[in-house]
DNA sequence: TTTTAAAGTCAATAATGCTGACTTAATGCA
DNA sequence: TGCATTAAGTCAGCATTATTGACTTTAAAA
């Protein structure tokens, strides 16, 4: 018996990195992103917003007073794709866009006390999810999940948000 | 000091289910995720195909011989929706769609050694990254992540699963 | 003063979803 | 046998969200 197989092949199956067992992981990853994403989804409608003003939402609403660009940077989309998004949340009074104190080229976005309002529905619904899927689970289980995640993000994104915190 | 309140609040603390941490999780959930479809995304480029593309092929190979209406539930589109990928994917020889042995209205998907190697592709770039956060995060992580993906699920979604699982 | 940077806009295009209205072929039931 | 139902497929039109490219305006920096 080779001894370093053995150990490799057990640490493997421990680990379920069979392919099967790979796809497995991979598929509820997606099935649970989809669950993950349907109760924002349906609230949305009630308003005629789609997931891109949800995302605009939500990021205004964490790094409050952050600039156009940050959220583009956050975000990874273009300028145009947000520019329809950002305006209609504007125009419909739930964003509120303020000239910059130091640097007056630049735009400081905040949530006015509708798009807070909004920015509560949504998530209220998305933490009821998690918080109950959090507590079906169990703590350990919690930590291992926010682990595996954090490794399967881009470094390039994990490096960011860090970037980001510390602002 | 009333206990039944400080034990509910320690409980809490440890499932990291304060609003912020709740947040944090949502937000690791969408970082995670595009991390997640990043590698099949630029893979597909080449081909001109997109995530639809990749989710009947995923599905068609997880699910050898799997019928038309079959694949329209687990994806939970409408028929109109999957023809325009399903189409191309058969155009281009990819998809093989035999007409059912027992009852001739239906359509048994298969890939062809075309679309095989495709998913292999794919597959293999997801599951690099899927094995490199497993490994890195241990496996007592590893089955954390699953469990609370599980729960993150719809319910309807896991029954649906489970009865595709015993077919 | 010229160049650069941040924000915003217009136009065209693409991927992927939707609804509605059909057709064709095959099965099943009365 | 004949009619209703089912599975698949199609056509047309529309919505959302992304893209690229080409600009303008305003303000800061060199």
């Amino acid at each position: 018996m080779d001894h370093k197989r053995a150990g490799a092949m057990n640490m493997d199956a421990m680990l379920f990195l069979t392919d099967d067992q790979l796809l497995q992981g991979i598929e509820l990853m997606y099935f649970a992103y989809k669950g993950f994403t349907s109760d924002p989804d349906r609230i949305l409608q009630n308003y005629a917003y789609g997931r891109a003003h949800h995302r605009a939402i939500h990021f205004i609403n964490r790094h409050k007073g952050l600039k156009v660009n940050d959220l583009l940077d956050i975000l990874g989309i273009t300028k145009q794709s947000l520019n329809r998004v950002l305006r209609q949340l504007i125009d419909d009074g739930l964003v509120d866009s303020r000239v910059g104190a130091k640097d007056k080229r630049e735009r400081n976005l905040f949530l006015t006390d509708k798009g807070v309002a909004l920015e509560r529905e949504l998530s209220d619904a998305q933490r009821k999810r998690m918080r109950s899927a959090y507590r079906a689970a169990g703590p350990e289980a919690v930590q291992g999940f926010r682990m595996v995640l954090e490794k399967i993000m881009d470094g390039e994104t994990r490096q960011r948000l860090q970037r980001i915190k510390d602002t």
